[in-house]
Order: structure tokens, then C-alpha cells, then sequence
DNA sequence: CAACAGTTTAGAATAAATATAATGTATTAT
DNA sequence: ATAATACATTATATTTATTCTAAACTGTTG
């Protein structure tokens, strides 16, 4: 199976070694046909269905750390109670649904180019995102 | 004191009575020279340090929270482990230092128009925020 | 001054995230 | 292969931010 070498690869190079449980934790991750967001709480329950196979709290944070740290998942800023992360680690930025609590994608062409005139001496720009918080529209009433 | 009437306005508008309490808070938060950003820990040890009076964390949390859903305070999106305020509500952006945990403001004028191409029925934006995270820039390191 | 509505508070409850320590598994050198 | 070693996994405990709760308090009104 190609795809398990894919994860493997992924393993190793975020300093981990390829076990059945961070195997199982990437087949969910990267097979999917679309990428996604999730929560931990999300990713575990996931697991749980598909799986043949335990895999705990803890190893599940420290994967997606690792990856995380290795830039294989991203980490959505959004002030929520618990962490979303994304498997969709392309330059692209987000609707957030505040009534729903639902993200949306926005791709990279759907948003202008962010141009930040200022710079921080002794830092450079690492990642540049938008969050745009959407509401009902109800222009028709009132 | 002019500013005294402005705090009772606020809290008022906010569906707040008007308590000693509350209006030390809103002397913390709105009589500073400049806007700032705080955690509620934060807003709580400045509140400690200047006061003569006890809050406790539950007043601070509501209040904090009153302001937000009237727009007299903004809620920073960033995935920490803390939430992080504003009290600058006017339109305007972030970098977010990495390194350092800190926040510093872009003005809306560091920052062209951020202008997304895709809308989604029956929604409208309600506000648009960029965050640029920082790192040190090591250029001369290989 | 008694009754009432709204406040404040300390402490308890909740929940996400992280740390710990015991047990389990894989890898290495022999 | 096998013993020794290094790394993983797990359940559980801990930590920390936030929210809830119930009792005590304040101030206003009849």
C-alpha cells in the first residue's frame, strides 16, 4: 500500500516512529478524500469508529503535536474552548459560522493577496491568515 | 468625573447595573492612555494591584463578557490556551509573535483591504480579522 | 424597615490539555 | 534468536481556564 509508506514517511520525519496506533491516527488524518477540520474530541471519536483499535487521549495530542510542529496539520486561530486544527496545510483562510460554530474554507484565489505594510525588525512573517466571521443575513427584515 | 458617567453609560448599555465593582473594572479597561490586550488573569492582577476593592473572578468574567456582545470589547482569535481581549475595537489586525507570546497591533491602514471573492447564502460577513504569526528572522544563519 | 431584585463572592464543577509512571513493544547488538 | 535497551502506549492524575452555584450582601422601593 503506497499510502501507509506516505504515513510512515510522515512519522519518521516528525520524529516518530511508525506504530499501528500514529498509523491508524494518519489513515484517518490523510486518506480522506477531502481535508477537514477537527477537534481532538472529533479525531478520537473518529477513531473509535473505525477502529479495530485503541488508541488513547495521550497519543493522539502528541501526534497531531508532532505534526503539527512538522507543518503536516495546521492549527485554526479561532478563540473557541477547544483546539481546531485542519488537515489542510495550503495557504487558504476561513469563514466561521458564529451562530452554527462551523468553519468554512476559503481558497488562496478567493482572497486577495494580504498585504502587510509594516514589519517587526529581527522577525519575519511566518503565516498570514483571515478569519472572516459570517452571520445570517437578514437584510430583508427591518 | 466626566469619565465616571461614560463607565455607568457603558455598563448601563451593557444590561449592567452600575457597581463599585464594575466601574473599577471599567477603569482599568477604559481610562488606559493607549488600548491594550489582556488575558482575564491579567485583568485581574491589575485590578488587584490598584485597587482598594476585591473582585472576584466571576464579576470579572461576566463583565468581560457583557462588553463583548456589545462591541465595547473584542475577542482576539488565537488558539491559546487563553483567550485574549482588545480593547482596541476599532478595525485592525495582529502578528503574533511565536516566540515571544505576545501580540502587537497592525493598524487598519498597515493592511490593504482584504477583499474575499466568495460568499456564502443567506450569510454576510460581520468582521474580518488577519493574524500574521512572527518568528525571529535568522537570515544569516544558513 | 421589611421585602425584593439584582450582585458579588468563594468555592465547587466542568472540561481541555498535559504530565506521570507503570506496562508493553520494538530495535539493537551480541 | 535473545537479552538489553530505548521508545510507546495507556490509564490515571494533575493542571489550568472557564463556568456554575448557592449563600451572603446591597441597594432600592413600598
Amino acid at each position: 500500500m503506497a499510502h501507509s509508506d506516505q504515513y510512515i514517511d510522515k512519522l519518521r520525519k516528525s520524529g516518530l516512529r511508525p506504530t499501528k496506533q500514529r498509523i491508524k491516527i494518519c489513515e484517518v488524518l490523510f486518506d480522506a478524500e477531502k481535508t477537514f477540520h477537527f477537534t481532538i474530541k472529533e479525531l478520537v471519536k473518529i477513531i473509535e469508529n473505525q477502529a479495530n483499535i485503541k488508541v488513547s487521549l495521550a497519543t493522539v495530542y502528541n501526534t497531531v503535536h508532532a505534526f503539527i510542529r512538522k507543518g503536516y496539520l495546521k492549527e485554526i486561530p479561532l478563540n473557541a474552548s477547544q483546539s481546531y486544527f485542519d488537515t489542510n496545510v495550503t495557504h487558504h483562510h476561513h469563514f466561521f459560522d458564529e451562530e452554527e460554530n462551523k468553519l468554512i474554507d476559503i481558497h488562496q484565489d478567493d482572497v486577495d493577496e494580504v498585504n502587510i505594510k509594516r514589519i517587526i525588525p529581527g522577525k519575519k512573517i511566518r503565516s498570514v491568515e483571515v478569519i472572516a466571521k459570517i452571520v445570517s443575513d437578514n437584510q430583508s427584515q427591518k
